[in-house]
DNA sequence: TTCAGGGGTGAAATCCTTTTCAGCGGCAGG
DNA sequence: CCTGCCGCTGAAAAGGATTTCACCCCTGAA
């Protein structure tokens, strides 16, 4: 029925040579070439693949490393992971993905599964700022990188963008458009991102009205997802007195955002509409939206590298790689109706 | 430096039990209930992880499952892996993502990882028709369920819809709506999807003009990524007698066709787009988009349930499942200007 | 000529868990 | 009272690779 493994013993056997040769030969031990010859073509003859499990549990590390990020289905996180596998696609490491779904409980599995499975790195987006725990790896040695988001107290490399100084030169951008009554939908409570780009925007209407400004009847908090997004907006637009533009704190809340206004029948620059990240596949949104433009490959590929420096280098200090933002005006905050009006 | 490992040795010794003992407490086993909750503080206490490389060793068999995907980026597979992982999420397997990028080499490394790690099942969206083997798999009697996309000749379990079909009757909408000229924007040659979908749209025109209607003029293969359907569409546009509507056969190429057509300033229905695979976000998108829609989150969830009924289930014939596309008919194809004006 | 060193090799230990096997003790039925 | 069976337990084998260690042989230097 199924077809008997080949082992390494077989292939020694085979070529007449110990396992332990067979061993060097694949692992660039010295081997007499006409020896090595043999076995490489008793390895072919059989059809050995060597057992990863075998080879992981002696070596105490996988050649795997995860990647582990809260929404599969947001591009800012798939562009981030093609940065990781091109920068990975160098080495003979593999890369596997892991979705958490923003849930802790889930992440909290694929870090036991990576920890578990002796994966020689990990790379998390963590999903929360707080409940995130790092520590087992780290103890163990593991090699981890937080990319985008940072969990507390986790003593690892990052990369991740300036999202407190996005989210207040975003704001003060709106502000300068003309805008007036600007809300914010953020994301959840407890993600770092959500809480620095709102500080950000905060900071921004501070500097802008006084220190009084801090009112948060205009703030919302989402769960950085279509539906968030939508659900947010029509919050807002049904205040006494709505909001004139808003910011948004990611891409897909961005697309509920749209979605909402064009159901009360407003469309940018009307009320204005500032994305933190690009909206997916943005060419087909008219009018062109404003955005902070994220370099999330840039991110993943930078992780990756930390990653791997921090795999052959050892105990160099930690590092925190901060990546800029760039802001990017187009039609959608064009100033208000009101502005022009006047 | 590293934290020493705690095995389940050391549980043993603190709970004054043999190793098997505390396996047995793990797995299952019949243990005294007294000693269970002894084994189970020691271990807590420890902190106690199991090494599941070691125990694939010993079981042969690890408690992951694969999937490999051609392209991350595409929400189509997104989607898929959401439905693959809400299946397995009530099993104690977990899910890891890879993605293929539509390269075949790429593939075949994940494949060798798949193999190698040993783990539990494989569910893949080929990248290709003809060079995706899955001979190794299946031969060592690895469970392999082929979704979206099937490999020729693959003694697997399958999941897909009804391309051929699809493409048919997308085709005839498009007939029926008063286009005539109506070009076909499909995926790479060695493609399953690809070539079946592109079946169905000549199927449509030959019932409709008769046998000599075989003309490929209209036809151009791209790679099921943004960029080829706007390179594809440009080309068509430049015809000397342009086509007056445009199957194209995925979600991402028709964004492309799309951006092309408004670069030559046509908008549907003036041109006639119908795509295969709803577009990502299409509220964004105006005027509406006619679209042959995918049960993407479906095909995943079927073809994890598929897989793990034949993990327990053992020798069951083979079988392939397939399901039902419907065609949502919305404004962008409401017919040719120039029929409106006749 | 002798000795040191180094390249090449195989036997055996090692990684950690699961599983088999044999043994022990207790209980039920004859 | 004896036998058989069942539940529980621990010792030891098994899974397949890497790596250590000891050894042999050969070369080059003293």
């Amino acid at each position: 029925m199924r077809a008997q493994v080949v082992t390494i013993q077989d292939v020694a056997r085979a070529a007449g040579v110990s396992p332990a040769t067979v061993s060097r030969v694949f692992n660039g031990g010295n081997v007499t070439p006409a020896r090595a010859q043999s076995v490489q073509r008793a390895a072919a003859a059989l059809g050995f693949a060597p057992n990863r499990v075998a080879r992981s549990l002696r070596k105490q590390r996988s050649s795997v490393i995860a990647l582990i990020i809260p929404d599969i289905e947001n591009p800012f996180f798939t562009s981030l992971a093609r940065g990781v596998e091109d920068a990975a696609q160098r080495t003979s490491l593999s890369v596997v993905l892991c979705n958490s779904d923003e849930d802790t409980e889930k992440e909290r599995r694929y870090l036991e599964v990576a920890l578990g499975e002796q994966m020689a790195g990990v790379i998390v987006a963590a999903a929360s700022r707080d409940e995130t725990d790092l520590g087992p790896l780290t103890a163990r040695g593991v090699p981890v990188v937080a990319v985008d988001r940072r969990p507390r107290d986790a003593e690892v490399d990052a990369v991740r963008v300036d999202d407190h100084h996005g989210g207040e030169v975003a704001t003060r951008h709106l502000l300068q458009a003309g805008y007036r009554r600007i809300a914010c939908v953020t994301g959840p409570e407890g993600a770092s991102t959500s809480e620095e780009r709102l500080a950000g925007y905060r900071a921004a209407l501070t500097a802008a009205k006084g220190a009084g400004a801090s009112d948060d009847s205009y703030v919302r908090h989402a769960d950085f997802r279509v539906e968030g997004g939508r659900a947010a907006m029509r919050e807002l637009l049904s205040l006494p007195e709505p909001p004139d533009a808003v910011f948004v704190a990611n891409n897909l809340m961005t697309i509920g955002v749209l979605d909402a206004l064009r159901e009360a029948g407003r469309t940018p620059p009307d009320v204005g509409v500032l994305s933190f990240g690009d909206v997916p596949w943005a060419s087909l949104v008219r009018p062109s939206l404003s955005a902070v433009e994220l370099p999330s490959y840039e991110l993943g590929r930078t992780a990756a590298e930390l990653l791997l420096q921090r795999m052959d280098g050892g105990a160099a200090p930690l590092q925190t790689v901060v990546l800029r933002t760039t802001l990017q005006v187009r039609e959608s905050t064009g100033g208000p109706a009101a502005a022009r009006g006047a």
